[in-house]
DNA sequence: GGAATTAGTTAGCACTACTAACGAAGTATA
DNA sequence: TATACTTCGTTAGTAGTGCTAACTAATTCC
């Protein structure tokens, strides 16, 4: 029964459905971040930086999939706002080595809670085996973006 | 084996990561989805309009989760460019009933062709599986979206 | 030393989001 | 009926985020 629609056979359907999907969901979500009082770009931006530690401004556009010029602006928002410093590269004078302040972890934990006590609250309408899908799905989608080509 | 890592029990966890996926899926797809000469907002509010039929501005606007003036914008851009026709409402002169045109559905159908092949072909390297995952993700999440609250 | 490459910035454009304020049309009510 | 309120959509102004082109400064290669 659970099989009776061919819900999944089809790459092009999937596809189609998890891009609106994604598109949607973030849309919702975008309403609840503006609370922060950054844009999504520059908490995601932020995100990264906590996550994976300090890094240069390229590889930080590379992460974010955007070109350099835009996380330019982006890293300077962010500055201006003094949640993120950046810092000379010794060894290499053009490179700048980019870090989240003790400021900006506060913000965006601040920020993840909220988003959370948003969508989780939807999400906890679910069953545990629904949850459990979505779960396994953001797995499989984080390493298929990873090693995207 | 399958289920050694607790992937999928935290509704927070849920929530970040399938945020966090969201947000790089859809950057990928952004740099496929300008070949259309349309902006992701243009595209979307089309593809609603082609898939739910003629509707008003404000319902445009509501199933979007956007506001009007933005809205208006967007399908200004869209009239420019002969993808959309407004006709007037019968009965209420404040209402407008916007239609996708041929030239709009066409659009859409090429976009949506060139989009597929781009993620459907990242896609196909899942295992079936895999891709039922998503799928069943896909569904769960316009389940949830479209009774949101 | 000079040319080519690399890292980041600046300038300028387009798209998408918001609020505030408005006009026009419909509805309710004194 | 006249006035007030509500609803629908637009206009104006601002902010954030994406791009390319063109630039400076530093490094590397020959």
């Amino acid at each position: 029964m659970t099989q009776a629609r061919k819900i999944s056979a089809d790459p092009a359907a999937v596809t189609d459905r998890l891009h609106s999907a994604a598109i949607h969901l973030l849309r919702r979500v975008r309403r609840q971040d503006v609370a922060s009082g950054l844009g999504p770009a520059q908490l995601s931006a932020l995100s990264v930086l906590m996550f994976g530690g300090p890094m240069g401004l390229g590889e930080l556009a590379a992460a974010e999939q955007v070109r350099p010029p835009t996380m330019s602006r982006i890293v300077a928002a962010l500055e201006r706002q003094k949640l993120v410093e950046r810092a000379s590269d010794a060894g290499d004078a053009r490179r700048i080595r980019l870090r989240a302040t003790a400021k900006g972890q506060k913000l965006l934990q601040k920020g993840r809670r909220l988003r959370i006590a948003y969508l989780a609250g939807h999400f906890q309408k679910l069953s545990a085996k629904e949850l459990s899908a979505l779960g396994e799905a953001a797995e499989i989608l984080e390493n298929t973006l990873r090693n995207w080509s």
